[in-house]
DNA sequence: CTTGATTCCGAAAGCGCTTTCGGAATAGCC
DNA sequence: GGCTATTCCGAAAGCGCTTTCGGAATCAAG
């Protein structure tokens, strides 16, 4: 198998190997004669430009980076996968390449980004999860790397994210909890250091607000997001004095956990316990009983992120690029009217 | 920020490009003085080689490929998340890059492949769920790329795997449903062109004749990898005109679907009908009810193939890396006695 | 002090591609 | 037919690194 490179086409048209070089990326300067030869011949031996040829010789590394998060949870992961056929998808259009990269320690996540940056092997970065303040976030503006970060931190206004606007989300949660006659909701939080669960109680703090319901702090609880952790949570609520009518959880992990939480009390999450849950989870179906919760738009939103990053490497201003999502209720089993409470019936 | 090269380094050292390069990568032509220097330097600024030069020069890409199967589902991906983070650990012990390519549809593989490894971007791959005959594997032997398959296709004996014997874990699942007292026990397959479909019936098909239960192709469907699928599957088998009192399904995705379908028939999983999975999914603990499955030792195979396909790179012998681990039951809840049969009760 | 073996580094070629520049050939115009 | 404008391609430099080769300097041994 003779390697077929520049050299071989060129000498096999009689072309020197710049003029096929160019002919291949369409310059100009070429005649459509032999553009035609040179495509023809490529073709035929299935000519593919040497990457690391072309990356040295343009500079442009034709390939961007997914930052896998650092604290890895079996369960909360379908959204990775999601993501990164989106981003594939978005990116093949080019023929860029698509790196995972990960940190071996959420402490090495900014050496990660530094050596990322110094390489050179890739022109743009995408990352999930941002914290409140994001040293990730921070270097990689630094290190002038288009980026865009899936989520947003505190100070979101001078880069490019893609995110769901879940503040509104937990507020509508809440709402919808209150039509359903409850007052008494719980509130089973993430690690304060994501921005998202700020965020999340931010919505609602203010929703219940709104409704004129007295803040307690002895409903909220902070987890971590695994379906244990939010057990936990939910469990240490539903024991306490007073316990919620409803548990809104961060994440459907978490809220999975609850639901266990709830049956291990006797209860039964749905009538005796509402639970919410957030993410939309396609495994959520088949939860006991299937979880409600605020689906947020996850489909082509791999796709879009890599289009918006691929429009700020071509020197699109990234504050160009802030998107935000709204999520929505899907109803599915485990929110009902409170208990002995008859003023609206279960239509919403 | 000034560009930190090897010309850089060369400079500030008063050493030649070609020196500083030998220093850093260990050559044994150069003196510890100089070593001391020249690390000390490159560390102070950072350096890190472009990859992009790096690998023109030397020829080699320090980057595997992962081939992300081409029709996805959003319930059965937790594993793919789990495979690339254990394959980035063992990458990164090189501080080799991982890629995730995908093809735009299943009849484009063979062509992903062919231009993977033409363009010379990745210096190994690894691919999961093989068909029976897989183009995909015929054409990474003839380029000569090192893979490995996580699964097997019929002819395995030339190329590197890993894999889980799942022939066995099916016939310990239907010997484990006899002593039950099952005698009617359903086969919900997975698509025939995967190998492991087939692999998976035979272990079935061979329990049954173990145990001196005639075959009943009524009770065998074939099923897409989803719950929808196995939950249509599972429909048609109970409402046939002797349904099965248990069901196995080729994967968990489809038991899923499974106990739903039997909820569906106004059953009871685990009571009027036994539901076994395979591939013990974590969120298998909160369906309901709790899926009782095969579980595969998913933990570290990522790290493992990686481990094994390094190992090829550098010259090992393909078939000196075929590997097979077992599956073993994880007893949850959809899983019990046949009814009104007491000859054993349920402490296996 | 001479010789041969070592130690260490400089010089230079080359990896396969891109891209600028200049010039030969052709075309267009009066 | 002479002139400029246009079309098209060859020549060559360079991207940042690796690696081979040869030779200057140092060392040990006689």
């Amino acid at each position: 198998m003779q390697k077929v490179s520049l050299k071989f086409l060129a000498k096999e048209l009689g072309l020197t190997e710049g003029t096929v070089s160019r002919a291949l990326n369409g310059y100009p300067d070429i005649s459509k004669l032999t553009i035609k030869r040179v495509t023809a011949l490529a073709e035929k031996h299935n000519y593919r430009a040497n990457q690391a040829a072309r990356r040295l010789a343009t500079g442009v590394a034709e390939a961007v980076a997914y930052l896998l998060p650092a604290n890895t949870n079996a369960l909360s992961e379908p959204f990775v996968s999601q993501l990164l056929e989106g981003l594939g998808q978005s990116l093949a259009k080019r023929n860029w390449d698509l790196l995972v990269v990960q940190a071996s320690s959420s402490e090495n996540e900014a050496e990660t980004i530094a050596k990322l940056s110094r390489s050179g092997k890739v022109s743009g970065v995408v990352i999930s999860r941002p914290y409140k303040q994001d040293p990730r976030i921070d270097l990689l503006q630094k290190s002038k790397l288009p980026f865009i970060v899936h989520g947003r931190s505190v100070d979101h206004a001078d880069y490019a994210w893609y995110d769901v606007d879940s503040e509104t989300a937990f507020a509508d949660a809440v709402d919808h909890l209150v039509e359903l006659g409850h007052q008494r909701i719980g509130f089973v939080g993430a690690p304060t250091y994501y921005h998202f669960s700020q965020m999340r109680l931010n919505g609602y703090r203010a929703a219940l607000a709104d409704n004129g319901i007295a803040q307690d702090d002895s409903l909220i609880e902070i987890a971590e997001l695994s379906d244990d952790a939010g057990e936990r949570a939910a469990v240490s609520m539903l024991k306490s004095q007073r316990p919620p009518t409803a548990i809104l959880c961060a994440t459907d992990t978490q809220a999975i956990g609850a639901l266990a939480a709830i049956r291990s009390q006797d209860l039964t999450p749905g009538k005796d316990v509402s639970v919410i849950g957030y993410d939309g989870l396609a495994f959520g179906k088949h939860t006991n009983p299937p979880l409600t919760t605020m689906a947020q738009p996850l489909a082509d939103s791999g796709r879009h992120m890599g289009d918006m990053l691929l429009a700020i490497i071509d020197g699109g201003n990234p504050t160009d690029y802030q998107e935000l999502r709204g999520a929505k209720l899907v109803r599915r089993m485990s929110d009902g009217p409170v208990l002995g409470h008859n003023k609206i019936t279960q239509t919403s």
